[in-house]
DNA sequence: CTGTGTGCAAACATTTTGCAAGCAG
DNA sequence: CTGCTTGCAAAATGTTTGCACACAG
């Protein structure tokens, strides 16, 4: 399978499409309102955030946030998103499953930045085989001030 | 100041007292058994885990779980203690301020074992750089399987 | 004594579950 | 039609707060 974040939505929504009936499960208005928000922005959303977003563009649906938490997890299971844990409480989804990238976080203004880093990569793998370890996922989230709120002070 | 893990506990204790002593704060009993607890188990406990713990061995003092919040939040807050998010929900808090080391998590068995690397602390502040961030923390964590959970498949 | 600390219960915040009605296939 | 899906309300977690009494300094 391609990367998730280089398909075009129509794909995304096949490939979607395609998971539900191989599971027996069924396309909905909410789900594809659902996949749709998150596709449209490439941001990282707490299950509320999205919830509200969604209840905006698509107010006729009525979706409601069980629905959100529910399709959030099924897009998880089948790796069409990702989710991060942060500090204090709370999770945050993006879509696509990008097995190697990590994020900055500004702690003051709460900005997300993807990187990529291959040596980093390659030094986990090393740790992991020091320690007799088969990674299968990792998590790597740098917490600091990006350059805007460095000169708010 | 010394780094926390390498303190004797007489030690620990001085540096709690005068972190308490500093804020006009006062040291309680509760405060020592938990501290102690920590000190004595060098594991990665959730709040929960912690409480029940200090309940069973200092049974005479009926610590509630709001204390055990509260000591860790002080502890945290002070860099005595360090709390991690993972995968789900709940925080795990371990004693110390490590400002360096990061976390192996297997997957199946939950056994956590820690890990230092400079290379990898290099190439973190180059990624921050190039980002224009000002670090100041980080959370590295790699999740697996650990040698005996791939032996058990 | 003074004011901080404590446990309890209740409040909160986030996520999950039970259920009856709705709708996709 | 069948049974998966939905929204709602309620339950389940995990954490924090309000309060009256306890106790350290």
């Amino acid at each position: 399978m391609k990367d998730i974040e280089s398909l075009t939505y129509d794909e995304l929504l096949e490939t979607f499409k395609t998971i539900l009936k191989t599971n027996g499960l069924k396309f909905t208005a909410q789900r594809e309102a659902i996949l749709k928000t998150l596709y449209e922005n490439p941001d990282h959303f707490t299950p509320e955030n999205l919830y509200l977003l969604v209840k905006e563009k698509y107010p006729n649906l009525n979706t409601g946030i069980t629905t959100v938490y529910r399709t959030l997890n099924l897009l998880e299971e089948n790796k069409l998103a990702t989710s991060l844990s942060f500090g204090s409480q709370g999770k945050k989804f993006e879509l696509g499953n990008k097995p190697h990238h990590d994020h900055l976080i500004c702690e003051s203004c709460g900005k997300i930045i993807e990187f990529e880093d291959e040596q980093i990569e390659i030094l986990q793998d090393k740790i992991a085989k020091r320690h007799d370890f088969k990674l299968t996922d990792h998590l790597m989230q740098l917490y600091g001030l990006c350059k805007n709120c460095q000169n708010k002070n």
